[in-house]
DNA sequence: CCACTTATATGATGTAAATCATAGTCAACG
DNA sequence: CGTTGACTATGATTTACATCATATAAGTGG
């Protein structure tokens, strides 16, 4: 890959669109490029975080498995997104593990050098506060939901988180719905369907869309009747 | 307050910590007194934004409500920390509401005031980055473990993550447990009364003293019998 | 110090969702 | 083009935990 193709990435990318051209071919001197087929894991949980990585093209999945094997999706991410940040900020193990979703090509930075262009540029640091903030928050909100709302109302909101990222197509499988709602594919599957019967959405294989936003956001909200 | 004694405050917290008196004392100027009464609410989820606060005496809890009104603790502060960060940087409402445990003192630093001295005191930047990272981090093993492990091992986790930052005595009744674990009043008695009886914790009213740690340990990380 | 509230304790019962089981459907690929 | 494996579907059964109920103990405030 061209050193100016690894600046237009990093150009598109969230946290460091705000460069100069200058600081842009800098920093792409210091990326490394790498690809990932499907399923392929970018890095394991346990791991020395050696690499802070930006997706360039496709998708990713952050992942944890409980101590009886069963796996729980953290988060997913696409081109421009950023991964393995906190562990990088840390210099501890990755929490998590990286895996690909479909094929994918990340820019690496070494750790060292990530952190000292983060010392000299201000800007990218108030950038990732935000960054950081927001998946903060997400995370939050998830607990609360996890620790208090029934599978339906996680799984409605669930697709609208999604939704709202990636529009209403939700290029999902039941089985990876289920990791990230917290609960087993059988029950996205009957959950799903009951939507399906009263029209809220449709869907084919992997891949789901919502048809009636207004009345998902309902079933989100609060218990079904009362 | 004295001027000297917001200085002193500040200078005591870890965000704050590696400032000069110059800096430490412009702060201290933006700084406001507020203080509380337990169980008094300082902010409510859905607020403006308007303060970040550091705690100068006492302790708080982040609570966030699900649809049914079951209230869920998403982290607990203590003098020197800082909380409402996440809403002030992204100028969004509060995400969650923070409440007074006992009589507790804050600072409050007016959003503007705060975003302005953040960009220009990038330090202050990086060990933001730094303590949203920690933040995430739990967070996201918090999600793991509610979507995956069963009452025994997210109480046990729970109990360590207290024990490693407050010592092995802890300062909350099973109900605060319950509401940080995810799981109800009654089930975390009945799980306590089981560690007590194997002689893992002891308690008093309000409190629980961890004297087993690698026994508890064991619980957390793996089924009791395989 | 007595009434009242809050915390702890424990049994009985209910239920949401997991687990187990079986089968049909579709895509991929040799 | 037929076989294989992933995905979807749905019923039957189990179970971990919540809910409901009642009781004792320990602070607390008038």
């Amino acid at each position: 890959m061209l050193p100016a193709e690894k600046s237009e990435i990093l150009k598109n990318s969230l946290i460091f669109s705000s460069l100069n051209e200058d600081e842009l071919s800098g920093l792409a001197g210091l990326a490394i490029e790498q690809s990932f087929q499907a399923d392929e894991f970018i890095f394991w949980e346990g791991d020395e975080p050696d690499y802070f990585y930006v997706i360039a093209e496709g998708r990713i999945k952050v992942v944890k498995h409980s101590s009886s094997g069963k796996e729980f999706i953290i988060a997913f991410f696409e081109s421009g997104e950023m991964f393995g940040e906190v562990a990088v900020f840390e210099g501890k193990p990755y929490p998590a593990s990286a895996q690909a979703i479909s094929a994918t090509n990340v820019l690496g930075i070494r750790r060292r050098h990530f952190l000292d262009f983060l010392a000299t540029h201000p800007q990218v640091a108030l950038r990732i506060i935000n960054i950081l903030g927001g998946r903060l928050r997400d995370a939050q909100s998830r607990l609360k939901d996890l620790a208090g709302e029934r599978v339906q109302q996680r799984l409605a909101r669930i697709l609208l988180m999604l939704a709202s990222r990636m529009g209403h197509t939700i290029p999902f499988t039941r089985q990876e719905l289920a990791d990230m709602a917290g609960m087993t594919t059988e029950t996205t599957i009957r959950l799903t369907s009951q939507l399906k019967k009263r029209g809220i959405i449709s869907s084919v294989r992997g891949q789901l869309i919502i048809v009636d936003e207004a009345k998902l956001r309902a079933l989100a909200e609060g218990p079904p009747t009362i």
